[in-house]
DNA sequence: CTATTTAATTATCATTTGATAACCATAATA
DNA sequence: TATTATGGTTATCAAATGATAATTAAATAG
């Protein structure tokens, strides 16, 4: 296969991996959050304590529009800021506990999706999936 | 690896699917379309013909959201649209000579960082990122 | 032939998101 | 100490997106 249908190739599964996203997670989140905000709280989830110049960055928000954001976030008692107190410009934000519930149950949801589609499949289907992932993972998505 | 590890690796890996496809595809596209209206023209790009009622459900837009912005994107003289002979309520969209050059210009800007990504791989690498794709392909993301 | 369903459009409104300028407080540097 | 750089905030505006109701035209079912 030369490095053209390699990429084409590649176009079809992205495609795929963001198509089957949605559908796993679609409707996992509460309403009381906006699409955006349950981005930077998945992002928190996984990476916390995190500061917002980091949210910034990685979640591709202005500084200007995370702030923002993580007021209103603030505002609905999902996170807490702690300022560091070496730097006391730096911000430190984690989840709040109702902010953990909320994320566990939208976890909740999309991993119950998640074992359902593989609940046909068979061990060794679980190893080559777990192999291919880290495959990819180490060789292309890295 | 239980089922619950596999699901957290499956989290892993998709987050970093979206984040490298950000990479490769950001400033691709024309500044003279907007991401909707981007996803769309992908989506025709790949699928098409394509009928408005298609890209609706496929992009999750509702019909009349979908509905303007295809008549922007026609404004753009980007898409065309036929209507089909036998049932004339039905349209068949797909891209102009223009919307053509648009899309190839993107894809090709999209295909030549993905490529400069596999620079380095060895012949045995790229084999085994196509076996890769094509197991997660047919046993996860179907 | 009428009623209903389907595919698509238009109009309108609210909300979300993105962009920019000005600003504050703290820390680092010259 | 004065200056500059950094991390973050506030305010404001414009644009993009989402949601809903009403409408048209064509196809299909009764």
């Amino acid at each position: 296969m030369d490095k053209k249908a390699l990429f084409d190739k590649w176009v079809a599964f992205t495609t795929s991996v963001h198509q089957v996203t949605h559908e796993l997670t679609q409707n996992a989140k509460s309403d009381s959050i906006t699409p955006v905000q349950y981005n930077i709280l998945e992002y928190i989830t996984v990476s916390q304590p995190v500061t917002p110049s980091e949210i910034s960055d990685c979640q591709h928000i202005s500084m200007p529009n995370t702030s923002r954001e993580l007021k209103k976030l603030s505002e609905k008692n999902l996170i807490e800021k702690v300022s560091d107190s070496e730097d006391r410009r730096k911000q430190y934000i984690h989840l709040s506990k109702e902010g953990e519930m909320m994320m566990n149950e939208a976890f909740a949801i999309v991993e119950s999706r998640f074992q359902s589609r593989l609940q046909h499949a068979s061990k060794e289907d679980l190893a080559d999936i777990e192999r291919a992932m880290d495959i990819l993972q180490t060789k292309l998505f890295y």
